[in-house]
DNA sequence: TTTACTAGGATTGTCGACAATCCTCACGGA
DNA sequence: TCCGTGAGGATTGTCGACAATCCTAGTAAA
């Protein structure tokens, strides 16, 4: 096969440098309110500070990382408002996901679905309690990724990033394992069907499921808390 | 009033380089497809390449920026799937909005639409073909800012952007102002009554009547063109 | 005519160093 | 005891230069 040709043009280093950070974000490596030095995260790099720089504006614009002008770049911290901001963001995303799976090739999403839930079947098991989580939010991912569109891929990424922070930083790995893998196979069960509304029904329970375990008493349906619209410094990216 | 005292701790040179950059490039000033050379925007800029590159990494992972390594910069360019996949993206986005503004301070979130639309009202009447649209976007930003959350509204700015460009690109400053006038108007007026899901229907058709004046064909209700998943390089971000 | 190869020029990628700003903490005065 | 002041150190912001890579022509061979 000559399906990975690809090489040529390789990933740039502010790529890659940006992809591990945010990597090391959401394992929660970096805690929220970190502070990253440029110096010592070049030589643990070993890079100079010029491309690490410009991997952090990335991450500044995707809103993993909070610039201070002659202070320095944080990593967010995720106050209590924002897990429900979190999950209602995701809620829109996968909603339109879905819709656009239910109105297009469903027999393929349905088919990569299928796979991703098998592997949480098995993760259930796994010793490992980030497993079943980890595996949990592939499926997303994949919800999204069937969408076939570009900015829903796009938008959904970070907010998978900023899902698994508040796993992170909760400690909320909950043991109901078999619930969760019930709501993700009536979601592809509704899906097989051809029940668009049933899925949304679902997937917006499924949403709100979990937002309780996380947070509860903000829940999806009865109204946002107290969450600040205006930002921080350099709001304006 | 002491309101505005911000100043300290003022803009980061790369935050403003962006903005410049967005600015330019939703205005059609820097046209779909044209490489930016760095050498020639710095010495515009007036900064070195440093603060430049560092703004670019930035629309970079915003979507509005397409790296290709050793080889340079290209502002995206909008195939006709495009159209498509930016608006149903921003009909989830202001949906959930929406969804949080009826559930949240409908109240002021109206006193803030009001005045928006209010200048739709006198755009309506100006000599500049781009005063309609512009402020009707006004109108939608204004939307998705009542909702409160943070991740709608960063995600919301790239989607408003990109539907700028389509205008631009598309050259459809189109006439039915009257028209779009009163779908706002009646969006407003069910928000009054408190009526949720009359908002989200008119929202929805008010997306769909977008997306059929400017890609007759590609209906937000009827499957999604050919739009591909797989992104160019460096989609890894 | 087409293809392969080789300078040449231009652009991007990376680096190290200097300037500007900020935080900490000790010092002195009220 | 509390507050204002001023080094000192550390960190960020910016710049200019060098190295690596790519595109374009131009030349020569098949």
């Amino acid at each position: 096969m000559l399906s990975d040709i690809e090489p040529v043009n390789r990933e740039s280093t502010a790529s890659i440098i940006a992809r591990q950070l945010r990597d090391a974000i959401m394992t929660g490596a970096l805690q929220p309110g970190t502070q990253l030095g440029e110096a010592e995260l070049a030589a643990r790099f070993e890079v100079s500070r010029g491309p690490l720089r410009e991997a952090m504006q990335r991450l500044v614009s995707e809103g993993l990382l909070r610039s201070e002008r002659h202070r320095g770049l944080f990593v967010i911290d995720l106050e209590p408002g924002d897990v429900y901001d979190i999950y209602a963001s995701r809620a829109a995303i996968e909603r339109a996901a879905a819709i656009r799976i239910m109105r297009g090739d469903t027999d393929s999403a349905v088919a990569v679905l299928s796979e991703a839930l098998d592997e949480m079947v098995s993760a259930a098991d796994d010793p490992d309690p980030n497993a079943l989580p980890e595996s949990d939010l592939r499926f997303h991912e994949a919800l999204v990724r069937a969408s076939g569109s570009r900015r829903l891929v796009r938008m959904a990424r970070t907010l998978l990033i900023e899902t698994r922070m508040c796993l992170a930083a909760l400690q909320r790995t909950d043991q109901h394992g078999d619930d969760r893998v019930a709501e993700h196979t009536e979601i592809i069960e509704a899906m097989k069907a051809g029940d668009e509304q049933r899925v949304l029904e679902l997937l917006d329970a499924h949403m709100e499921d979990a937002i309780t375990r996380l947070a509860p008493g903000s829940s999806l349906h009865s109204g946002p808390p107290p969450s600040v619209p205006a930002d921080g410094v350099d709001i304006a990216g």
